[in-house]
DNA sequence: TGAATGGTGAAGCATACGCTTAAGTATCCT
DNA sequence: AGGATACTTAAGCGTATGCTTCACCATTCA
């Protein structure tokens, strides 16, 4: 089993690299071969194959053969748990950050009032 | 100057590593020190640090220091540059799934028309 | 002043990554 | 059958990553 922290591991690394970024936009325009794929890429089809393998690997993407052609698409709910992390820690932040307000306006209401006593 | 590609390059680089998420979720709380950020780590104080400067070249951290204690927070909008790319991918993939369902919903209502004729 | 604290910098090392080339397999087409 | 297409697999290679240890500073405090 896989624990989910692994997992973040593997997307957030997956997605660290233009190659294969540019293969997940190509896919999010819809299904696509492998040699599609590598079309606009400047490197070997191998690499290209190896860059499928660390997406799949990822849950990112999935591929299916049939006939002599692999079929790749993305799974946009992996996508999902990537950006859920990041919106996550953003939500804390910002709660924290709108407490801090509340603290700051406090004590220049608390000062407010000394200043009138 | 940073290209944008590079830039997402770092930040997910940055992010695909659990103790660094750790550090960022630990940020997220508010500002601490690098020791404070390496209390709960099981590994030396270099290489927090290590990590922390791969955090800060991606711009998700910032750090200062004062007297002999170096404070570190995390730079939300650089978190926005992360989250964005992301959705940005979800709402092509999702527009394309909305088109596809008209299409097939087309296709059944002139299947449905020949049918009737 | 001298010890403790908090961090810095460099070197070294094992493993992982991103790529290449080269040789192979399976499928499709004529 | 024979050639073209679409991958697949394995080996190799240079560079990057994630640590460690050890030798340093600076600051702070007793």
């Amino acid at each position: 089993m896989l624990h989910h922290s692994d997992q973040l591991d593997l997307m957030y690394q997956a997605l660290a690299d233009a190659s294969r970024r540019a293969m997940v936009e190509r896919l999010a325009l819809g299904p696509a071969s492998v040699s599609e794929l590598a079309e606009p890429l400047d490197m070997s089809l191998s690499a290209v194959v190896q860059h499928l393998q660390v997406l799949e690997a990822s849950g990112l993407v999935h591929s299916e053969k049939v006939g002599r052609v692999r079929t790749c698409r993305i799974e946009p709910q992996a996508l999902d748990i990537a950006e859920r992390w990041i919106s996550q820690r953003r939500a804390i932040w910002e709660r924290r950050f709108d407490r801090l307000g509340q603290i700051l306006a406090n004590q220049a209401n608390e000062q407010d009032k000394e200043s009138k006593s």
